[in-house]
Formats: structure tokens, C-alpha cells, sequence
DNA sequence: CGGCGCTCCGGAATCGTTTGCAGGCTAGGA
DNA sequence: TCCTAGCCTGCAAACGATTCCGGAGCGCCG
């Protein structure tokens, strides 16, 4: 009684009975129809008799009748349903792709199945066995560290952002690579030349290329390698290996800092330390965010294009879902060096360890303004 | 053929065979047993010889036999799958909300299915009445505006940070209203008495009770009743409003701003004139982000309690699912002030337009101090 | 006028799983 | 020895929708 009560509310509008879900055997009855002339009607077959139709309809109308999408999967045997397999949702990195995955896959008529796996190859594996159970038509991964831990599926993957390894899998994923060489490019070109990388965990494809990237175009411009720090992506180690950095012998006069999150531990703990950014030290990030922005000093980043690889790789599974038999895509989309205000030729200020920026001018200025670089 | 190559990689592990999905009636056929035997051994009902158990399970694993959970739901009317629907997942305030119930679920053996609505009444309606299709067991919904939207469901729905005006249904929401006055009560203690509001869509229930709150506690201090200004919670409106509010004729000496995007337009707005924060005007916020501590000067806020409602929400619905049928609850979690430095006594500071904050220390001094106020 | 093709409709099988019911079997007590 | 109470198992009916097949009715052409 109480359960009625607490949720006819929401029935209001569309049932005028409160019991739950009339069912075609129950307007074929009302009807004197059999179900299949039903199910005709209501799916809009041909060979249906006019009036007969309208009757239907009509009736259908009367009762609110939906039908049941889990009887029509297990019958038509497709779900219309896709899995999302993601680390975090926290982060705005995978929340971007997500939610553009998410429309998209509504616009065709897909209900998406959101798991988050923390990072976790067991969570991813029970992940996409539940996705499995349930019949998903398909699935976007990012895939966590280890490869093996992609579990069974028989259904068209895509992997997104991150990859593991496997060639026979359509994969989208951010230019890493180059976007973290034009980030160096960036900081070289403006003087600087003892160029440090603060990374996340090893094991994950992005870091890797990210590290390479970087890696790659130091060497390509004739610079001393970097002194590369990896661990994770926490805020916390961007704190403790900046620290580690500015306080050991040599330090570095820009550093590249390679996910946002990463960034903001790393610019908190240098003006902690009273390091003047970016007069003292430059800071550039890969991973634009909304705060970069108004972080004071705006944050120089690498933006990734987050919204283009969710879209690319939904429109990818959808087309697979039609029924596509090309050869596996491997897509790199790539980002854009947005020039802020935490870097500038080394040594250039004055006011070395006190940066200006009241004035808004300096933070409104160059933001936002796409820069061509190493690409 | 092409499509086996693609898919096969994730199957390896469990799958021997490349095929999709043994049943129960295969393995009944290769045991010769009725497809009944087989259910009840896999179910681990009674009544199942022991050996005629080992046979089945050994079958089972040797075939990487996994129940279809679509005939399962089908059957024993049952789905396992919770519905929410939310507005925006690129919002930190619903992912945060959002990742819990994505967790609690989990561990609870329930899917998640996602929707995603942008405020939009048309897309919240048709995304109820899609979950409503796919047999969801319950929902967990952030109304929007316009209550009518609230589609049709005949199950329990749980009402999380905004109420569409039912009382028949669970609400767990931010205890908004004292968070105002908490904010307000602040400013008024630092000496503040020309007090303005940035706020949202007046249509939303957290606008309405965010105003009242700070209207409330305003009049309950015998201060003058503030300028309200209303529109949406974009970062844009934030800009505009707070351009009003200092060009106008006696522009108040602090600010609340309703929502961290409104926070951050304002506050840029205000660099961007060159009014000093907090030397010229403070500022508090409602809502607490990731970078409201990396902004300079780091902005003061109420931290709502968005894990705790997301948290809560779940074990509601959780509840419910298991056939609690108590009346209503109607909770209200209250946030917490956090003092940081966009708030001061008016005038207080003498280097107006350009506040000091390199220093580090006053950053990070009262950040993430938590803070009593008016409760 | 027979046959062909067409439309409209009902019966029944099917998707994979669960479950009520009944039959066969064994064991134990009367 | 017989009867009954149990355990194991199979048969068949669900769940709700779709779909194949076939039959009835009709019109049309040869």
C-alpha cells in the first residue's frame, strides 16, 4: 500500500491504471486479436488491416503500452545497449568522451551501461563480464594497465584514449606522442633548456607515449635528455616530484607536467616553495581543464581533444554495429597547445618570485589561442 | 571473417570456442539431461544429485558457460538494473554524485544504466521512458524544472539534489538553504553589509532554496535585503552578472555566487575589471571544486556533502528495492565552509587591486580549514 | 472456371531461463 | 511386506515479444 503510494506519483501522467506494464497478449485478448496481429500493428508491418491497425493503436494508446525491451531483446536477439567501461568518472578527462559517447549513442537509439573500473584489472574484469551477461551490443574500453585483463567479449571493442596492446581492435586514442613533443617544442623554443617530465603510471599506454614524445623531440632539437619522474596521476605525486625536482641539484627550468591533475600538485607545491611561475620556472601541462584558465598564473596546456575522440569512437562501434567489416581503425586525434601564463623564457621576469597578474589583461590575452607548434 | 579476427582478441581468455554464448539447453544435450537439471544445478537450488552437479559446473566452466542475463530478467522479472538520469556528467557536482552511485550499486549487484538530460525536460522524459522500457528496478533522478516532466514509472524513484515538489517519493538533497545562510553569515561577520547573490535557474529547487537561505539569514542579521540576480549556471552568466553588479549604481562590497561555475565567472569578470579580491570585493561560493584551491586567491566555498548524497541516494533505493515500506524520507546533508581567500573584512586589505598571494602561505593557510557558521 | 497471387489474420514455435508438478526411485518405519 | 516420505529428475508451462507458416478470402487473368 505504502509502495503505491510513494510511486504513483509518477504514474500520474502516463498510466491512468496503476498496475504495471499491459502487454500485447493483453490487448489481443481485449481485441479478439491474436498476439501476432498485434505485434504487427504495433511494429508497423505490413499485411496489417486498416481498421485493425487503428484498434490497436488506439488501443495501445488507451493503456499506455510500451513494449517490453528485455522480451524484445532476448526475441530479436539485440539488446540495443552498449558498455562504457571507464577508470573514473571524476576526472574530466573520461567524463568529456562519456558524456559525448553517451549522446551519440542515444541519437541511435543505444542505451549505454556505465561501468567505472578505478583503474582496477579485477573491476575492469568483472566489468565486462557483467557487460557480457547483459548482452551489450558492444563496447568502449579504456583499457586498464595490464592487457590480459580485457576479458571475454565476442562483440565489436573499441578502445579509447589508452590502448593494450592489441592490433585487431578499433583504437582511438589522443596524438600523444606528438602533442607532448609540441609542448617541449613549446618550452625549447622559448629559451629553455633543462626540461624536466613529470608522468603518471608507466604501465598506461598515454604515459608511455607521452614520455617519448617528449622524449623524442628533446632529442630531435639537440637538448640533454630529461630527468623523468613516473608514477601516477595523483595530485599528490605532482606535488611530491616537483618537490623533488626544484629542490635537487640541477633543477630544471620548465617542466612539462603530463596530465592535469599532475599539473595542479606540481604548480600548488612550487608556489608553496615560493617558486616564482613562471619567472623562476615554467610550467606546461598536457590536459586542458576547466580551471586552467583561472588558475593564477593561467595554466599553458596541451588541450586534448576529448570531445573529437569520443565522438570518432562512437561513431566507430555504431559502425560496426551496422554491420562495417573494414579493417581495424586506429585513430590519433590531435590536440592543441593553448599558451597561458605559466611560461615564458627562463629567467625573464623581474619580478621573479612575485608574477603579476591582476591585471587580467595578461591571463585574458593569450588563452584560448590555438598555437601551431611541433604537430 | 574480418569481424572474427577483430572480436576474437577478447575472447581468448575465456572463451575456447570463438562462438558466442553456450546455453543451458547445449549442456543439457551434451550431458544428456533436461535443461531443468541443468538450471537448478547452476543456481545451486537443492535436489540436485551430487554428481549430476559436477558434471553440470564442470560443463559449464569447460564451456565458459555464463547465464544470459536478458532470458534471466525475463523470466524472473527481475533486470538487476538501476536507472539514473542526471543533467550533466562534465559537472564535477553530478559526476561526484554519480560515481558513487555507480559504486554502490556495483556492490550490490546492480547495473547502472545512464542518462544524461542537460536540463532539457523533453530528453528527461524520453530517457524515464526508456529506462521505463528496459525494465529498470528502480531510478535515481535529478528533476528538472519543470515538474510534469517526471515521466512515467511504476517503481521506486529516489529524487537526488533537486525535488520536482512530490513528497510521495525519497528526496536526498544538500541542506542548501542553511548552506546560504552559512555563507551569508560569514560575509556578515567579516563586517560586510552590501551583500549580493549570483544565482541559476530560479525553476530549480536548489536556486530557490539557495535565495531564501541567503534572503533568510540576511534578514534574521537585520542587514538590508540583498540584489538578487538570477538567470542559469553558466559561467557566462556569472561574467555578466558580476559586470552588473560593480558597474551599477552602489555595487556591493561581497558577493555569493550560487554555484562554482557562477563563482568562477565572477570572479574572472572581476580580475578582468581590476577589482581586487578580496580587497575591493569578497567572495563566497556555493559548491566546492578541485580548483577553487590552485585559483588565486583561492576561493572560499561551501564543500557540499555531494559524495554523502550520492551515497545515500543509493542506500535508499537499495532499501526500497529490498522491500522497505516506510513512508518517504526526506533527507537534507549539510555542507560544510570552507575558508580560503576570497573572503575579508571590506576594505581590509590595503594594496586593493592587486592582492598578494605568491607568498604560498596565505594560500594555503585557511584552505581546507573547515569552518563554523551559522548551521 | 480453375488457378494464381495477394492481403489479412491466427496458430505455434522460438529466444534462454526458471519453476510448478509429477513420476521414478530408494530408504525407513509400521 | 507394504506404505509413505523423501530425494532426484524430466516434462512442460511460463515470461513477452517476434516470426515463420499456413489458411481463409478475394480479385484477376488465362
Amino acid at each position: 500500500m505504502l509502495t503505491t503510494a510513494l510511486t504513483c506519483g509518477y504514474n500520474e501522467i502516463f498510466c491512468g491504471i496503476v498496475c504495471g506494464m499491459v502487454t500485447q497478449k493483453q490487448i489481443a485478448r481485449e481485441l479478439g486479436l491474436a498476439v501476432s496481429t498485434v505485434s504487427r500493428a504495433l511494429t508497423g508491418q505490413p499485411h496489417v488491416g486498416e481498421a485493425t491497425r487503428k484498434a490497436v493503436l488506439a488501443a495501445a494508446e488507451r493503456h499506455g503500452y510500451r513494449p517490453n525491451a528485455v522480451a524484445r531483446a532476448l526475441r530479436r536477439r539485440e539488446t540495443r545497449m552498449i558498455g562504457v567501461v571507464v577508470p573514473d568518472m571524476l576526472n574530466h578527462f573520461y567524463a568529456a568522451c562519456t558524456t559525448v559517447l553517451q549522446e551519440s549513442f542515444e541519437d541511435h537509439g543505444y542505451g549505454m551501461l556505465l561501468a567505472v573500473t578505478g583503474n582496477d584489472p579485477q573491476r575492469e574484469r568483472t566489468a565486462l563480464a557483467r557487460l557480457r551477461d547483459a548482452q551489450v551490443e558492444g563496447v568502449v574500453l579504456v583499457p586498464s594497465a595490464t592487457p590480459r585483463s580485457t576479458g571475454p567479449l565476442d562483440l565489436p571493442v573499441v578502445e579509447m584514449i589508452r590502448t593494450s596492446g592489441r592490433t585487431q581492435v578499433d583504437t582511438v586514442q589522443c596524438a600523444e606522442h606528438e602533442t607532448a613533443a609540441e609542448a617541449i617544442g613549446h618550452l625549447a623554443s622559448l629559451g629553455h633548456r633543462r626540461i624536466a617530465v613529470i608522468a603518471g603510471e608507466p604501465e598506461f599506454s598515454t604515459t608511455r607515449e607521452r614520455v617519448a614524445g617528449a622524449r623524442a623531440a628533446l632529442a630531435g632539437l639537440g637538448l640533454p635528455p630529461a630527468r623523468v619522474l613516473t608514477r601516477d596521476h595523483t595530485r599528490a605525486w605532482g606535488t611530491e616530484a616537483m618537490r623533488q625536482l626544484v629542490t635537487g641539484e640541477e633543477p630544471p627550468t620548465a617542466v612539462f607536467a603530463a596530465s592535469s591533475e599532475l599539473a595542479l600538485g606540481a604548480l600548488h607545491e612550487a608556489q608553496r616553495l615560493g617558486i616564482g611561475i613562471p619567472g623562476r620556472l615554467s610550467l606546461a601541462a598536457l590536459g586542458n581543464t576547466d580551471w586552467f584558465d583561472v588558475c593564477r598564473p593561467p595554466v599553458t596546456a596541451c588541450a586534448q581533444p576529448l570531445a573529437e575522440v569520443g565522438m570518432i569512437s562512437a561513431q566507430i562501434l555504431l559502425s560496426r554495429l551496422a554491420g562495417a567489416r573494414r579493417s581495424p581503425s586506429h585513430i590519433r586525434v590531435s590536440g592543441r597547445l593553448v599558451v597561458r601564463g605559466t611560461t615564458s623564457a627562463p629567467g625573464a621576469r623581474r619580478d621573479g618570485d612575485r608574477p603579476r597578474e591582476a591585471s587580467g589583461a595578461s591571463a585574458d590575452g593569450p588563452a584560448n589561442s590555438p598555437t601551431g607548434g611541433l604537430g
